[in-house]
DNA sequence: CAGTTAAGCGGAGGCACCTCCGGATATCAA
DNA sequence: TTGATATCCGGAGGTGCCTCCGCTTAACTG
């Protein structure tokens, strides 16, 4: 989980890097995300310079400190799938999802900009959600629960913008995710 | 349209008012959304605080600038209502809906603060979008092709998040709205 | 161990955002 | 017409974002 990427970078770098994600996480978590960038480096020991140089936009930092987390959620996908039918587990899913960004409202905007950026093949959390939508989809396909013409990214894109747009009328999501599910389903 | 509001403004804050929307719309038709608020208050021969009394956010003043457009995209509604059965001109009308977001996706950003911040009733776009999809979907339900248990405003809602979240991908948009039609059409 | 060099560092600087408040002025009452 | 005053104006200033580039140093070589 610790990736070491085809660069392993140079043993400086890998400590000031370590030390903005870690500053990052305690500034999320106590200032939301309103937290400086500025104000991370410092509590991080490195100028601003090498925060940006690590990650080139406040998105970007955002989505490293919070990646662990959404690996969490992603794995409750098998387990789910394993308790209930397809088309349940995937809906059951999408509440991890949305109550994930419910309670950190601060990943939103991260997570929609990774989102809508798509084209970045490399990005981890968008093939960690695709990867974790995938197999509940194609589980339903299978079981005849599910429509077979949409795929995962359709799913993920139709899903975030939901519970983006929804925001914390977490009620309304709810609904709008029934929504999205009952458009799922097979039909003739 | 001008609307007249409670408190007609003094001569010169109208004025002032009226310059800064031109300003606006001319920066934003010619430098997108990056068109930076000192400049268009510069342009239109005023301090930057002027236009912050009027448009306390950057939201606001995109806002206001393109409510006429919008309301022009809302205006067609009726029409496609008389040419089309209504789950057809819904699903036509959201087309009309995602276009003019696809064009402006300077607009996005702004929508979405408007539709998330949601709670303020006077909120004009608001009111006037949630009134262009109730006619249709009130004729769905009533020709018995759409189902009656979801508002105008999920229906927003839904459809906000997946234009948005899409963004330029206007082909996947348009995968993601017949899936929500597909929800949204009634089942036994 | 000393030399080389590519990688990394960091903060000064320029730009935009937004707030705040002393001065200006439209409006109204007399 | 002449104050009185509520309303409005506008830009200086404090803050954060992000870029750029000269200096530093880890890592590798002989």
């Amino acid at each position: 989980m610790t990736e070491p990427k085809a660069k392993p970078l140079r043993a400086d770098a890998q400590r000031n890097r370590d030390q903005v994600l870690a500053a990052a996480a305690r500034a999320f978590a106590k200032c939301g995300l309103e937290a400086t960038l500025e104000g991370i480096a410092k509590d991080a020991g490195v100028g601003i310079g090498t925060l940006y140089r690590h990650f080139p936009t406040r998105e970007a930092l955002i989505e490293a400190a919070y990646r662990k987390e959404l690996a969490t959620v992603c794995e409750a996908a098998p387990e789910l799938l394993d308790k209930l039918p397809p088309a349940e587990a995937l809906r059951a899913w999408m509440d991890r999802f949305a109550d994930y960004l419910h309670t950190k409202m601060g990943m939103a905007d991260a997570l929609r900009a990774i989102i809508a950026a798509g084209a970045n093949p490399y990005d981890h959390s968008l093939e960690l959600l695709v990867g974790a939508i995938e197999p509940l989809l194609a589980a339903g396909v299978a079981s005849g629960e599910l429509r077979s013409d949409i795929s995962a990214d359709d799913v993920l894109m139709s899903l975030s913008g939901v519970a983006l747009a929804a925001g914390d009328r977490r009620d309304q999501a709810g609904r709008l995710l029934d929504l999205l599910l009952d458009g799922l389903r097979y039909r003739a």
